[in-house]
DNA sequence: CTGTTAGCGCTTTCAA
DNA sequence: TTGAAAGCGCTAACAG
């Protein structure tokens, strides 16, 4: 592999020149730059990240803790942070965190802490505070997404505010018994304690009676909360699941009970998984993808020295309706 | 942070003694070991990644080029690498190449070239010959996994087989107008060419009149072409869709042409992916978060020293019947 | 078994 | 605007 060395020699210049040539960082004479620029395009000259890194401090990557890589939110986020991180050049240190206890301590004592990264965004955390206090003890911007954390500046929608929309839509309908699926979280701040949160206040505010059921978020999940949801004889008219996967399993429960969507049962879910689209699933879509290039752009802004503030935000979510939902035959 | 130097001062020891101790290369006696592991507990010492890459030339990472990160397969394979690879310890630098022709030509000339990983996976590769020789150019070995790349040694299962078995199933079921949604790919070993030989080879082999409709793998692209073939008079009575997205695209599909599945129209699919279980679809079960493990365990293997064999072969695939083909009525 | 020392390949003062 | 030289933090000969 050829050199910082290798260019000089070919330019005519010493390494210094080359490395502010190359880095932009110093001033070099516009001729000198373009010679320098020339040599290092003719032996394909790239930087060794390691060496860069060691004498900057920087290291032109972002790492991203990911909980579960094959989940739909998930991955589309990650996407988005991608997308957004290749277009500055940065790359990503992915840290997958969906591992056991033991496993999981060491990729955040040992793995995030060789200082490979120049910011951490982290993924719907559900971190404890030990792995919080890791994670600011690396002295890197961190930018917290989906969900928010008390000890971390967070990018997130309001999913308080999520919540409440999606039941205000089946309200506005004229239901009136509604259940929810989702869940409590880890902590009353958590994503699906919120939206929970959410459609618990909204029902009280209409006086209409809330019936709830847990489920993991999975399809899965929601289709077994469904099925014990719909089976008695004063089955809600309308479901709320927290999460679009979950709605769909409650779709396919619901048809497997021999009701029809939205006539029988009005479902609503979270999130603006496209599968959702096959179902005809109404939801609150987050713009997933959108939420990753947010975030991304977020942490090189603090990188760049913007305030941190910036890191701090909620993000845009809509009804989309899609025909899963209409007024109560009943 | 702390160094190494404060870790040797606590432990009364020289840096070279803490390097030996720390990272199991070279002699260190027990007791010393002790002293400057608990040091180095103490101070919560962990090596800077760049400082060792530099002094050693092994980063300790693995990049792994995906081209979609939202596609079901590829997220999945990304899992079961990320679990393989934070089991030994090992980062995982990631290169999401779906972007536009400039950038995806950054990703390779630029970013891979940093030295930062010590090896590569690459996912279903469609790399032209330039991407492909600047990555042997990296003097890393390199996985390619799902998809033969007649350039780069291959963990792959073997497709043309996947497609034969498949189409076998249908024909053992007494189905004789078999359409198969798929397509051509890039290269005649591509992925898609290899199932899509395999059903024209079984097809022909039994005298059956196959058809042909092409999508892209995805649930869109097979809903719109199992609509252009149900649509007919002489209607196929079976469709192998080369992906499990496309046959529920086309199960979908069907159901919208009010034909039930499978005793209207049989449909199977190649993947195995969880979705699938909620359409009852049976499929080709290619266990795509082994292969990742797999193909990490490849990689590491090789960097371990062992014989290159190892990263060549060919992956297990199963028949998953889950009720979405039967007999023909007709 | 342990310490000394010379780098690994860049970047960044500091002087010129 | 440019070059010389001193590191960045760690590792690997080489001696001892």
């Amino acid at each position: 592999m050829v050199g910082i060395d290798e260019v000089a020699r070919r330019a005519g210049v010493s390494t210094a020149t080359v490395s502010r040539a190359l880095s932009g960082r110093g001033p070099v004479s516009p001729v000198t730059r373009q010679r320098v620029q020339t040599a290092a395009d003719e032996l394909g000259y790239v930087v060794s990240a390691a060496a860069s890194t060691l004498a900057t401090g920087r290291a032109r990557a972002i790492g991203v803790i990911v909980p579960f890589l094959d989940r739909w939110f998930f991955s589309t986020v990650l996407a988005g942070i991608s997308d957004a991180l290749v277009r500055r050049g940065f790359d990503i240190t992915l840290y997958g965190v969906s591992a056991a206890a033991e496993e999981r301590h060491r990729v955040f004592s040992d793995n995030m802490r060789r200082r490979r990264v120049d910011g951490i965004i982290t993924i719907a955390p559900e971190l404890d505070a030990e792995e919080t206090e890791l994670l600011r003890g690396l002295g890197v911007p961190i930018v917290a997404i989906a969900g928010p954390n008390p000890l971390l500046t967070t990018l997130t929608v309001d999913d308080h505010a999520v919540g409440r929309l999606a039941t205000r839509h089946l309200l506005e309908l004229g239901h009136r018994r509604i259940a929810h699926i989702g869940s409590h979280g880890t902590s009353g701040s958590s994503v699906p304690a919120l939206r929970r949160r959410g459609f618990a206040e909204e029902m009280d505010a209409a006086g209409a009676a809330p019936s709830f059921a847990d489920a993991d978020f999975t399809i899965e999940g929601g289709s077994a909360a469904a099925r014990r949801l719909l089976e008695g004889d004063d089955r809600p008219t309308a479901i709320f699941a927290a999460s679009d996967e979950m709605a769909i399993g409650a779709v396919l429960a619901a048809r497997e009970a021999g009701l029809r969507v939205p006539e029988d049962v009005s479902i609503i879910g979270v999130d603006g998984n496209d599968l959702g689209r096959w179902f005809g699933l109404t939801t609150v879509d987050q713009f997933a993808r959108g939420q990753g290039e947010r975030a991304a752009e977020a942490v090189l802004a603090d990188l760049d020295g913007a305030a941190p503030a910036l890191r701090r935000g909620t993000l845009p979510f809509a009804l989309l309706e899609r025909g899963s939902t209409a007024a109560p035959s009943h």
